[in-house]
RNA sequence: GGGCCGGUAGCUCAGUCGGUAGAGCAUUUGACUUUUAAUCAAAGGGUCGCGGGUUCGAGUCCCGCCCGGCUCACCA
């Protein structure tokens, strides 16, 4: 035998004398992987419904309890054991004597390992020591886990593992499941809001013959039948205002996109935004829109308005407002001599402080360098210049402006809109100017829509529209420093051989 | 892509100056009919991420690579 084979029998120890057990567990008469199994009662309404009762309340009125769920503890003292049954991320006591259950039950108790899916039922009671448990009259077995569960103390913790394999994740580390729901909370909140105020939720092509809507870099991908290149969307926008165009006047869509950029904890290449639309009203009606939606999102999700995230709290139910240049003025630190509302409007002022081309451009910059990472409160900046939005209206006071909000926490940008341009004359000129961006050297500007300039040119109404980052509200809301911890599979490079099939073969041919 | 940090038993982690690879949980065997990170007694389990190099000798030092985390740049 080489070192390499005789390794290899070791590993396969632990997976073998599971896999034997199967054949035990069978031999008793029941199946490895079971069959259906009609509970009454759920780990957590147990939980909710009789944590209240006293011990002598239990004694008194027999609760009978039919339920299931994974073993994630068991002590086992000789004719008698408890152990901790996991169901939807809480965990019930069960006690299980050899009196109270049939010989093939204790058998079969005798047989389980961690991880195991079992059906149990009896009735309620509280042990000695006062913890709720089921005193178990008969059990039966769902389903065989093959492979060890993560360590029951600190659960799992290598970050690769717990996003490579996200079912183990789940298991071991309770507090996850809840991330997840808080998220689903999210985005049923955000639904219910926008369909009370009329909004239709659509769906828009994913797959895109032309990229718009965002400056990012596509992924390309191929229609064989057609023989057409075709691009994962970066955003749905120009799609969901043809549908204004159409007459839908109040539209949404909340789906992936998907952009071909780096990797941080701010950012995977496909994320899930909000985006909506609004016929007749304009930024500032959605600035309004957007504080109330935020506020409710966060009651919804979390049962209040202010949450903890990290050292500091973020109070959705008092969003400020700056405009980009009065947060240059505000937050400016890198030097003792604090910029006027003369400077910031100064091209020369500007021109100092940014290497960009155009002023407008190095406002954006200034304002991102010295603005953006504390705006940790929620805060909504507003009056960006036109260059860095090609399809927002111009603010009529001021034609090198456009009517365009942000919405910022915890130094992340989690929301834009703007007022959208309708004028088709004034978006071919946007796109061409996009287009000598490109020429330039920006791979990341506009491209030319001309079906979308057509749209316009059939009269869009006055509209304002709005996106928003659902993973990065997810993470302010369930207080994670990483937007891979709000997404159950972020994309991680592929790992190599995992080698379960050559040993369940191995099983399989009685060993070898 | 750059910088910093990490990868040791199924899991969580130690490993000193380069000198026989360790602990807890999990596993196996035995004891135990109210335990709860159960306890007690014993046992088994290692490609120290991969590949080179230096050395009498490498988990440890050097080089390259793989995977991951944080961070900077870019972006939402």
């Amino acid at each position: 035998m080489s070192l390499r084979e005789i390794s290899l029998s070791i590993e396969n120890e632990l997976l073998a004398q599971r896999y034997a057990r199967i054949a035990e567990v069978e031999k008793l008469g029941y199946r490895s992987y079971g069959q259906r199994f009609d509970f009454t009662h759920t780990i957590p309404q147990i939980l909710k419904d009789f944590s209240p009762r006293t011990a002598e309340e239990l004694a008194g009125t027999r609760v009978e309890v039919k339920i299931t769920g994974r073993i994630f503890t068991i002590r086992r003292m000789g004719k008698a054991g408890f152990a901790h049954l996991m169901q939807l991320g809480e965990k019930l006591q069960i006690y299980i004597k050899k009196d109270a259950v049939t010989e093939r039950e204790f058998a079969l108790y005798q047989l389980l390992d961690l991880g195991d899916i079992i059906g149990v039922w009896g009735y309620l009671f509280r042990t000695r020591t006062g913890e709720l448990s089921v005193h178990v009259e008969g059990l039966t077995f769902l389903s065989k886990t093959l492979l060890s569960m993560p360590e029951k103390f600190h659960g799992l913790e290598d970050v690769e593992l717990r996003y490579r394999q996200r079912y183990l994740d789940l298991i071991a580390n309770p507090d996850v499941m809840n991330v997840f729901r808080v998220r689903a909370r999210i985005i049923s909140s955000l639904r219910r809001q926008l369909e009370s105020r009329g909004f239709v939720e659509v769906e828009t092509p994913m797959m895109q013959p032309l990229y718009g809507g965002a400056a990012a870099r596509p992924f390309v991908t191929h229609h064989n039948t057609l023989d057409i290149d075709l691009y994962l969307r970066i955003a749905p926008e120009l799609y969901l205002k043809r549908l204004i165009v159409g007459g839908l006047e109040r539209v949404y869509e909340i789906n992936r996109n998907f952009r071909n950029e780096g990797i941080s904890t701010q950012h995977n290449p496909e994320f899930t935004m909000l985006e909506f639309y609004q016929a007749y009203t304009d930024y500032l009606g959605l600035m309004d829109l957007s504080v109330e939606l935020l506020r409710e999102t966060a009651i919804d999700a979390t049962g209040a308005p202010a949450v903890k995230y990290g050292e500091v709290t973020l109070d959705f139910s008092r969003i400020r407002r700056f405009t980009i240049r009065e947060a240059v003025i505000e937050f400016w630190k890198e030097d003792l001599t604090r910029p006027s509302t003369d400077n910031v409007r100064d091209p020369e002022w500007l021109a100092r402080y940014s290497h960009r081309h155009t002023p407008g451009e190095q406002l954006v910059e200034i304002f991102e360098r010295v603005a953006e990472s504390h705006l940790i409160e929620p805060t909504i900046i507003h009056e960006y210049p036109v260059e860095t939005s090609p399809l927002s209206k111009n603010n009529p006071a001021d034609p090198a402006f456009v009517d365009r909000f942000e919405i910022y926490a915890a130094g992340m940008e989690i929301g834009n809109a703007y007022t959208e341009l309708n004028d088709p004359q004034e978006q071919r000129r946007r796109f061409e100017m996009q287009l000598g961006m490109r020429e330039r050297g920006d791979d990341e500007a506009h491209q030319m829509d001309e079906d979308y300039v057509r749209a316009l040119c059939y009269g869009m109404p006055p509209t304002g529209g709005e996106g928003i980052g659902i993973d990065r509200l997810a993470m302010l809301l369930t207080n994670r420093q990483s937007i891979r911890d709000v997404i159950l599979f972020p994309l991680l490079r592929p790992e190599g051989p995992i080698g379960i099939a050559g040993e369940l073969r191995a099983l399989e041919n009685g060993g070898k």
